[in-house]
DNA sequence: GTAGCCTTGAGA
DNA sequence: TCTCAAGGCTAC
């Protein structure tokens, strides 16, 4: 009877958790797991009612309607372009028609449940309310969407996929790579089914993707531009980074001022090492301003320091390439692109592994839209490594990566609700970090070695250091 | 055509 | 047995 009691609780609290939800197509009362995700029983009804009799709407204006729940019915266009746009499945309308039963996103339905639970005891336990303002998703871009503007990489299991307006009724089995007869149910699919594909579509809630630079934060979720605002901890962290332009000119200044001195002619090596070292110069210097670091005795900065600045110079080159960089090329502190090919052409094996390594982090940097925020976020976590040995004051370190660790998990939760899993493979990127760094590192001793790094400069002190704490 | 309510049925 | 996400029905 206990059991059954609890069940029936739960069953009540999920459906008050639901009905908190507004629907991410018009912002109706949410009825439950739809196609999906979480949206009203008219815009069921109505994807339904689309994909079913495949459907074929006009938009008498510019393909940009707003949709909301008193005008959700005037454009049926823009009603069915923003289900699929906040992620609607268009596999999950059964061919068949066949009633009842479950298909496979019940555990995804389940994973988002519980999830949704847990950022929601999160916010709570840090005092912030969980709003949603979902209109606010609407429209991610003024890009009109249509299907011939998608370029999808199709898998071996899309080449059966078609039109929704010719072929919707292909008898692909959602099952990817099992046969149709084993398959009880069978499920629209088009171009558009690989797009919202598991592969693809973490989203279960509304969809900010697209829109280069903006996080779901500024579009929906908890962070609205009028709600709570950033983590507290993330917004000191903010207040802590240097201004990027003033880096820059000074850095320019500087290069400029040593090769007047007759230090380095050009764009050679020696030019590169010297803007490394002025790199390294002010990620030191934002080190020791920054919250928490400061408070920490000398030793001890140097220490925490000696363990993680080139984690830091590759963190700052990748998240630099993630915001301005361009395919094939390199985009350096002082704003100069590089061109990839002549710079690795010439290049040793480690140089070329150096360069492949590193393009393939801002790839998936790029993929998992890791923002500003979250790398501020992880220069932090670099920072306070309770790794590092003979540290006095340890505890301190711990509990700043700890609280680090919480800001960060909280922000993705919250500013990409469609991405449940961001923190874990933002995770799962830093250790690729990790690797990188050690690679760059190694790369950088061997010109050490070879007497290319200039002396007497911070590179080089930070290059022995740690030989000598080795 | 829309949207609220009903029926169904696989899976937990 | 219960749940809940599918499809169906029907008043509007």
């Amino acid at each position: 009877r206990i059991e059954k009691y609890l069940n029936n609780v739960k069953y009540v609290m999920s459906n008050i958790d639901a009905d908190l939800d507004m629907c991410p197509v018009c912002g109706d009362t949410v009825s439950g797991y739809h196609y999906g995700l979480l949206t009203c029983e008219s815009c069921k009804g109505f994807f339904k009612r689309t994909v079913q009799n495949n459907k074929s709407y006009t938009c008498s204006e510019s393909q940009d309607c707003r949709i909301d729940k008193t005008q959700r019915k005037r454009c049926p266009f823009c009603r069915f372009q923003k289900c699929l746009r906040v992620g609607m499945r268009l596999e999950a309308v059964r061919a068949d028609r066949m009633r009842g039963g479950r298909n496979r996103f019940g555990p995804m339905y389940k994973r988002h449940r519980a999830l949704k639970q847990q950022k929601n005891a999160l916010l709570q336990s840090h005092g912030l309310k969980a709003e949603y303002t979902p209109d606010l998703i609407s429209p991610p871009t003024r890009t009109p969407f249509n299907f011939t503007n998608i370029n999808i990489n199709t898998t071996p299991s899309d080449t059966i996929t078609s039109d929704l307006h010719t072929q919707t009724h292909s008898g692909y089995s959602f099952y990817q790579n099992e046969p149709r007869h084993e398959s009880p149910q069978y499920y629209h699919v088009s171009p558009l089914g690989a797009l919202y594909s598991p592969v693809h579509a973490m989203a279960v809630i509304g969809d900010c993707s697209g829109i280069p630079g903006i996080p779901q934060a500024q579009c929906s979720g908890s962070f609205s531009a009028q709600g709570p605002a950033l983590p507290h901890l993330l917004v000191e962290f903010l207040r802590c980074e240097l201004d990027e332009l003033q880096v820059r000119s000074k850095i320019i200044g500087r290069l400029e001022q040593m090769q007047g001195e007759g230090g380095s002619g050009g764009y050679g090596a020696t030019h590169m090492y010297l803007m490394v070292d002025q790199m390294l110069f002010y990620i030191v210097e934002w080190a020791r301003g920054s919250v928490f670091f400061k408070e920490l005795k000398v030793s001890d900065q140097m220490k925490l320091l000696h363990h993680c600045w080139c984690e830091l110079l590759v963190l700052d080159m990748v998240s630099r390439q993630l915001q301005h960089g361009r395919q094939g090329s390199l985009v350096l502190v002082t704003g100069q692109e590089v061109d990839l090919p002549a710079l690795v052409s010439p290049a040793g094996p480690l140089l070329r592994t150096l360069v492949q390594k590193g393009q393939d982090l801002v790839e998936s940097f790029r993929k998992l839209q890791v923002d500003r925020n979250e790398v501020v976020c992880f220069k932090f976590l670099i920072l306070f490594n309770t790794d590092v040995k003979h540290v006095e004051n340890q505890s301190f370190v711990e509990n700043v990566k700890e609280q680090v660790h919480r800001a960060l998990l909280e922000y993705t939760l919250c500013a990409y609700p469609q991405f449940l899993d961001k923190f874990d493979k933002l995770l799962l990127c830093w250790s690729d970090l990790c690797a990188l760094s050690t690679l760059a590192e190694e790369y950088l001793c061997s010109k050490d070695i070879c007497g290319e790094v200039p002396c007497n400069n911070l590179l080089n002190e930070l290059l022995h250091a740690k030989h000598h704490s080795m």
